[in-house]
RNA sequence: GGGUCGGUGCCCGAGUGGUUAAAGGGGGCGGACUGUAAAUCCGCUGGCUCUGCCUACGUUGGUUCAAAUCCAACCCGGCCCA
């Protein structure tokens, strides 16, 4: 259904759903003809939650599609949702968000933008700062604070009550008597009146946005504007292999981890969903990977995500580095990430040291581990938590390995 | 506001006076195997520098030698009624 209707392939790859198929007559590729001629560009709206402060894999799919949009000079609305976070979009969860306060979204909001590339040349960052026009960034509080009640029940009068529980989320909060609270209902609108106020031609969102792009677009007809066409990316499934990538179900890579981490983090995901990854995260022909070994593909997959973020020639000595790693030659490992025993009083107890790093959450939890086998120090595996260190010197220098995961080199 | 049912560890969910850090399942973590995958099998899954000690079954108080279990008040939620 996507394939014929005219529009470029950049615009078109990864994307599961584009509605609706036309707008008032027009196609989208109808509408960016006129457009063309206009000398117009499309307004393309991503909205964000400032609710987390870093942003993984997941988001980034987002992203890149917004760049691809800058790229061929279009013009990104970034919503920086400082207003609803307060809300908390009811997408997805079970249970009313928290209430974030003013200080800690706007916190969230300023490590967003560095991480999307604010201060960065356009070449090394994920969005296009630079060249002019093509970012507009806004904060819904600057439309939505001073909503008096009249607009807010104008607002409400345009969904019902049975379009609300035709939403999933609240659906099944209301079948299993989980209370949703009456102001949750009021995220979609609101969220869809940004739509209104930065006139919209496009709105970009995973697949459980949905229902708000098109309480987007209801609201725009009622304000009679032009409606925006949504376009829906799949949700990035996460390193379980099952769940979206989120942070509270801890399966994510962050896009600013370190080579080596993200490198073993990728290497390690489930087969079934390498091809997603390949297509959502990569430039890289699909076709091309098709008949590869499983594992050849993975590796490639873990690769070029990593080049992606970190460039080349960092990519490719982290995969080095993990498969040196793998088969335990440690002295010619480079590039592990350090870990300083800078405050760590000796002697000390290995256990203790562990969880005293950070590197468990709790000394029973270090303890527990180190008996179960899944400590190695040098590829030695250590099964006393009691071993007693007396000094820096018997550590420093050396390779610890905690399961297949962490993996950090002692420094003074 | 009234009636009623309920609130247990990350989640679900047993447990109705004692040997309960709390069955069972899910999830998570670790190990073996493998392709650092899947499947399977095994172990761990409150905290504490730990042969011991401390905190836990919505909150607070009470009864008892002894409470997640009994009583009271309060808080929170579901459903029904108004």
């Amino acid at each position: 259904m996507l394939h014929d209707q005219n529009l470029p392939s950049w615009l078109l790859r990864g994307v599961l759903e584009l509605f609706p198929l036309q707008n008032s007559d027009e196609t989208l590729a109808k509408k960016l003809e006129r457009y063309h001629g206009e000398g117009k560009k499309l307004r393309v709206k991503l909205g964000i939650d400032p609710t987390g402060a870093d942003i993984h894999l997941g988001h980034s799919i987002l992203f890149r599609k917004l760049r691809n949009f800058q790229d061929n000079g279009h013009t990104a609305v970034l919503i920086i949702g400082d207003f609803t976070a307060k809300i908390g979009d009811p997408t997805g969860k079970n249970k009313t968000r928290v209430q974030l306060t003013e200080e800690q979204v706007n916190l969230n909001a300023k490590t967003y933008l560095e991480q999307l590339g604010l201060g960065k040349p356009a070449s090394r960052s994920l969005l296009d700062f630079e060249t002019k026009g093509r970012l507009e960034i806004r904060h819904n509080s600057e439309w939505l604070k001073n909503l008096d009640l009249n607009s807010i029940i104008q607002l409400m009068s345009c969904s019902t009550v049975s379009q609300m529980l035709a939403k999933e989320d609240f659906c099944n909060r209301y079948n299993s008597q989980i209370p949703i609270s009456l102001h949750e209902f009021l995220y979609p609108l609101l969220q869809g009146y940004d739509s209104v106020q930065v006139k919209a031609d496009i709105e970009l969102g995973g697949t459980d946005q949905k229902f708000n792009i098109g309480i987007g677009r209801d609201l725009q007809k009622f304000f009679k504007k032009e409606t925006q066409f949504g376009m829906l990316l799949p949700i990035l499934t996460g390193l379980d292999g099952v769940k979206k990538m989120s942070k509270s179900e801890m399966n994510t890579v962050g896009i600013n981890e370190e080579p080596l981490s993200m490198y073993s983090k990728l290497e390690k995901l489930k087969d079934s969903v390498v091809p997603s990854y390949i297509e959502l995260l990569t430039d890289c022909n699909l076709s091309s990977i098709k008949d590869k070994d499983p594992r050849d593909i993975q590796r490639f997959m873990a690769l070029e995500v990593t080049s992606l973020f970190h460039g080349r020639e960092a990519a490719l000595e982290a995969q080095l580095n993990s498969e040196k790693l793998f088969l335990g030659e440690k002295g010619e490992v480079t590039e592990i990430p350090l870990i300083s025993l800078n405050d760590a009083k000796f002697p000390l107890k290995f256990f203790y040291l562990l969880s005293f790093l950070k590197l468990f959450n709790s000394s029973s939890e270090s303890r527990r581990s180190i008996k179960g086998g899944a400590v190695k120090l040098d590829s030695e595996k250590i099964l006393d938590p009691d071993i007693v260190f007396n000094s820096k010197d018997e550590l420093v220098g050396k390779i610890l390995q905690i399961g297949k995961k962490i993996t950090k080199r002692f420094e003074k």
